[in-house]
DNA sequence: CTGAAAGCGCTTACAG
DNA sequence: CTGAAAGCGCTTACAG
């Protein structure tokens, strides 16, 4: 690791930033005036709230973050951690769609989001330095797979943190927000069954996931025990759900319908059965997971189970900045709808 | 903005976490010797570090990060700030490798890498207070377009800032690393030429980009001034190419190669072709730019120009800490290289 | 090699 | 409504 070698002469700190005692000295006040009036203005007369934001124009004051931070023990900013390798990222529209959620629905409380990726074990070890060093107030924890080892530091070091899903085995302990995956699995396995589709598989998730283990115990709550021939792994990814949808019809010739559980999958599911000669829905009817965007570029557009994303976001937010506040874990589970278009 | 009500009780001071106080009185030393052995142990005896890394591990300290950087005026950390709309950052492969590169890059130097959108003015309003706030000890700035108005704002702040790309417009006072797309380009269109193709078209990127710009430099300095009817323009999305490439088709019915300049553009142009009955590289020969993943998952593979984007962010990141250093703004620019796969 | 002390830029009771 | 003062947790000359 090289180490950054003293420098011969700072860019910034040659003309040293304005503080809080040049704008005092500026507008004629004290130091603790300004800073009064600076967070929030309460006592703090008109005459000199209007000195002071003067000497802030004038001086081009800004607020320096550390020292604030140092007395007030807050950053007023907050770690997002993607736990999955970065491609994953850049492949799954929801998370897109997470991110941007959280951005918004933290502004609205003035808190920054920092987005870091924590795809393999030197990532990992990094974000948790910096997460630990107290850099930020609590973390958005956005992972799909059980036991990450990051979880337990971030417990045993106190830092507030809300899950996206259900983290299996952490229910207790960490807050989570998550949608009613198995009742959505429901509503698609139900709705599979009244079309009249007798051969109902299942392309289900890891099951070291929420989403795979929810998803699948809906599909079996509609239909029993089932034919265990009926069912299928993918890994999330879209060649995933292509393989185990190829296993899957080569196992179960004569498979009507299909419920795969997420939609990116569901279209690698639309490729194989397409190149197979198979017609969907007529064939076979196809259900996804997830209504992200995908479900409507794909040839037929999905059938599918909506999550309440943006909702997910704020409430995600909403239970992290009561936990920074020392409200105790809590879970939020939200309403999945299915969203009927034409493979099924 | 609603502001974070103050905590009844708060979570974290609850158990107080240890300082370097508290690792001192367990070392037996003094708090300067602690800070010495933390900051490359220079002066510091055997004896003294082992009994301050037994203290370490005891009392669980970790740095506290707003204390050191207050005195250090330093936070270890950067802003990679993506000036797009952020769907740009899904759809575009590149910018995750750069992404990537630049942590890894940074990692070396125990630099923190923030990733920051800045895609509405909202966004703009918020990451411009965020950086200015001292928060970071530089920016990676990554955006395609010209005119924005951050860079102002960063640079009268006095914010070490390394663009990706050429900054047009701030080619002298904003450091910058780039791949030579001009000579991409040419290097494309002779090549092209040398296949012995006659009507050789290309869509161009926005005029306010540099690779818009070079790209189109690079085709005239091998064609000339060229028939204008060739000439199109396109926005670096997918859509945007088929929409150009179906525009050229239309003037130019006897198009027998065309240069995308970017391989998302190429993409779409691709389908284009191919619903116009045109076969690829036979009736029409098809260039990219960027040796992207897209290049190798079109149909037929895509000709290309290769950016290398790992040099780029390696380069970026050490401009910066440059930068940081107090060394003036620099420029580097890095080779392309035509690749020749089928679609040319 | 080590400790005592000053100081980084802020906030926040406290007394008025 | 306002100012003086303590203190947040560190680093860094300085003197020894």
């Amino acid at each position: 690791m090289m180490s950054v070698s003293k420098p011969t002469r700072r860019t910034r700190s040659a003309k040293t930033r304005p503080t809080i005692n040049d704008v005092a000295a500026a507008a004629g006040v004290s130091r603790g005036t300004v800073s009064r009036a600076l967070n929030g203005g309460h006592n703090v007369s008109r005459a000199a709230q209007e000195a002071i934001a003067r000497a802030i124009r004038k001086t081009g004051y800004v607020v320096n973050q550390h020292a604030r931070s140092l007395v007030t023990q807050r950053s007023q900013s907050v770690a997002f951690i993607l736990s999955e390798p970065q491609d994953r990222l850049f492949e799954d529209p929801n998370f897109s769609i997470l991110l941007r959620g959280c951005t918004q629905a933290l502004a609205e409380y003035d808190i920054t989001l920092l987005l870091t990726i924590a795809g393999d074990s030197d990532d990992r070890r990094r974000v948790s330095r910096y997460v630990t060093a107290g850099h930020v107030d609590g973390a958005l924890l956005v992972s799909t797979h059980a036991g990450n080892p990051l979880i337990d530091e971030l417990l045993s070091r106190d830092v507030p943190v809300v899950a996206c899903g259900r983290p299996l085995g952490y229910e207790r302990s960490v807050a989570y927000v998550a949608a009613d995956d198995r009742d959505g699995a429901r509503q698609m396995v139900t709705y599979l069954k009244a079309l009249g589709r007798k051969r109902i598989g299942i392309v289900a998730g890891p099951a070291d996931t929420p989403g795979g283990v929810d998803r699948l115990a809906g599909y079996h709550d509609v239909l029993g025990p089932s034919d265990p021939a009926l069912v299928e792994m993918g890994d999330y990814t879209e060649e995933g759900g292509a393989a185990a949808m190829a296993r899957l019809l080569e196992r179960v010739p004569d498979l009507d319908a299909v419920f795969v559980a997420s939609d990116l999958m569901a279209s690698g599911a639309l490729t194989v059965l397409r190149q197979a000669g198979r017609r969907v829905p007529e064939d076979v009817a196809v259900g996804g997971f997830d209504d992200s965007s995908i479900a409507l570029s794909t040839v037929p557009r999905l059938t599918t189970v909506r999550q309440p994303l943006s909702r997910i976001s704020v409430e995600m937010v909403r239970l992290l900045v009561d936990r920074i506040e020392g409200a105790e874990p809590s879970a939020v589970i939200l309403p999945t709808e299915l969203v009927i278009r034409e493979s099924a």
